[in-house]
DNA sequence: CATGAATGAGTTTTCATTCAT
DNA sequence: AATGAATGAAAACTCATTCAT
């Protein structure tokens, strides 16, 4: 009987919760060298304790990681019946972006990079984002020729081109977008001369 | 005639292009991990020998990221004759990804974001890059509302793209310059929400 | 009964107090230059440790001085309670100087200057050698324009003197203490040109 | 004949000079830490010719030592036909104090301890202060029992005192000269424990 | 004689991870 | 399950000294 009462488990997912929204916060704010010490510290629990429940910094960073494609998975899939499909794929890459740019955390995807945990989370991401992609093509809202794998690697792209810029207004990611949603746009669409990728 | 004085001044000259060069090759491999001890043997010097050529790592990431800029500000400034404007862009942000590409050292940038000869090299690229864009705009091979400053910070999002991807093949990052220069050009350019930055 | 709680601080305690006595040995044998692996070594423990227990060389050496001037103060409390008081002010001088013979740490005191700690536990030491010294010149055994601050700067005098000499007899601090102390005598005492310090 | 002119000596002796006038100063704003380079590019010339004068750093610092002492001798000297022995004693206490205090050495001191030459000078010194100090007995200045070697290590004894403080007036050092001096005066002086040392 | 580049050992400090309690 | 002390490898940087030119 899995129903029967365990209240440490509660304790233990408590603690878990906590580290992750430490690890999130301490990353946002001190970038990829924020320390293990300073995260236990942060969630109120010790070093010890952060290594029973991510055996390594790098699962520990994965989990965040995984964290934010189930959030974007959840939005592609409330997304999927909406009637205007060009504007659910714009919307959903605005969530995306307006996300990455909330947790400042490009640089996580980097280091939980070959994690295959991470890797099953974004191949179901995909799945959702293949079929957003597969309706506003249907609607002519978007080019022939532009595949859910690009999407989804294209996704960051507005947070990276502001992160170039030293200091950029909080909204800059949305010129981007809107200049990157007009070249996936059939008009004026000129061909590829490189095929779309065929694994993510 | 002055080839003949300082003959040790060569072997310095040598000791820090061995230097630059091992620190990208380093940098490229470990990302911005890679030691200063590495780079030191993998150069073919001692530890000491680092810091008296570059007095901090900083310096050292600054130096090679000058070195692509200016790289970036010849090729732009050969192209600002050029007949066709809009092929002249496109062949610069062409240029400026196969570089990024080649030297996988996006990361570089962030790494010397502060940097005052940095940004004066930025600045400088960035005016020859307003040259090609008002040509290119002129001609109305772009969109009105784009400019210099947005054009600097699109040229790494191709390779960024790219990046995203665990095993891409190696001239991917065409496939989304196709897309991003489709987004620039006049053609279906849809309003801009957000204007334009006024500082890089 | 609380002694039977958290067996492993005894051992972090064990440790703390090896590292203070490596550390006072090392730097009594090599100077101020003694360097954190060294005590480490000595300690029978490795580096990562010391800076576990003090975060900076610069606090380990403020834990050491810190000791000494605690033990200092605890031999001036001692001696307030004592019925000569020219004796009590001459004994507690001698102990000073011994603990600093014994212990060759004089240039630590300048290595710790500016630390809070220290001058917290300094300013304490002064108060009682207040005491010590109302207490004598009440009695007419030393010179009426003689302050706390005056002997607490000069405790260490005769030390100095004696480090001058190349190769001292070891109580040859005796020697200039005795002439100090001659000298903080009110028989013929000659009117000083500078004030007292209103601060140590 | 030796009288033949050389002049790049004149450049040598100057180089020699000004890297001894460097070092002091550098001694004197970074203490001990003051390394070879920043005195090399203070005197305007390069690391190697500092070692083409000084073998060692040491050897640096002993001949700015050296020259203190010298300095000292003459004074010494000059004081020996004074008319009054006490009002000698006390200006070369009071000179050497100042010295001491003007080039805030005394840590120079320890590091040239046991250099032959500095210890040659310092023979030389003490044999003039042996004079001063005979005359000042002789005329019933000073205690019978206090030696040309004691006034001489006792010689920076104002000065440590002085650095004990955090904050000292610039002239406190005067008034631990007098309370010394105070001490060294035959009126109220008792006996000493400790033979005098027989060398230095 | 001077130059200044190279050396290499050394410094303090940080940190992910392990492990006895 | 949690604690927190210990580990040990690694990092960036410094410096007195040597030596080819």
């Amino acid at each position: 009987m899995t129903t029967s009462v365990r209240p440490p488990r509660a304790d233990a997912a408590r603690n878990r919760e906590a580290l992750l929204a430490a690890a999130e916060a301490e990353f946002a704010e001190r970038g990829i060298a924020a320390s293990v010490a300073d995260i236990a510290r942060r969630a109120g629990v010790v070093k010890g304790t952060v290594f029973r429940h991510f055996a390594t910094k790098e699962d520990l960073i994965a989990a965040i990681v995984i964290g934010h494609i189930a959030t974007l998975s959840d939005e592609a899939r409330k997304l999927l019946g909406a009637s205007d499909p060009e504007a659910a794929l714009r919307e959903f890459l605005t969530v995306a972006a307006d996300q990455r740019h909330q947790h400042n955390l490009t640089f996580l995807q980097t280091a939980s990079a070959g994690n295959t945990a991470v890797l099953a989370a974004r191949d179901e991401l995909i799945g959702y984002i293949g079929q957003l992609v597969d309706a506003a093509r249907a609607a002519g809202a978007i080019r022939a020729d532009v595949t859910a794998i690009d999407v989804f690697l294209m996704m960051c792209a507005p947070i990276h081109i502001m992160e170039n810029s030293s200091d950029p207004s909080p909204s800059l990611w949305q010129r981007y977008l809107g200049i990157l949603f007009d070249g996936l746009r059939p008009e004026g669409a000129s061909p590829l001369t490189q095929p779309a990728p065929s694994k993510p």
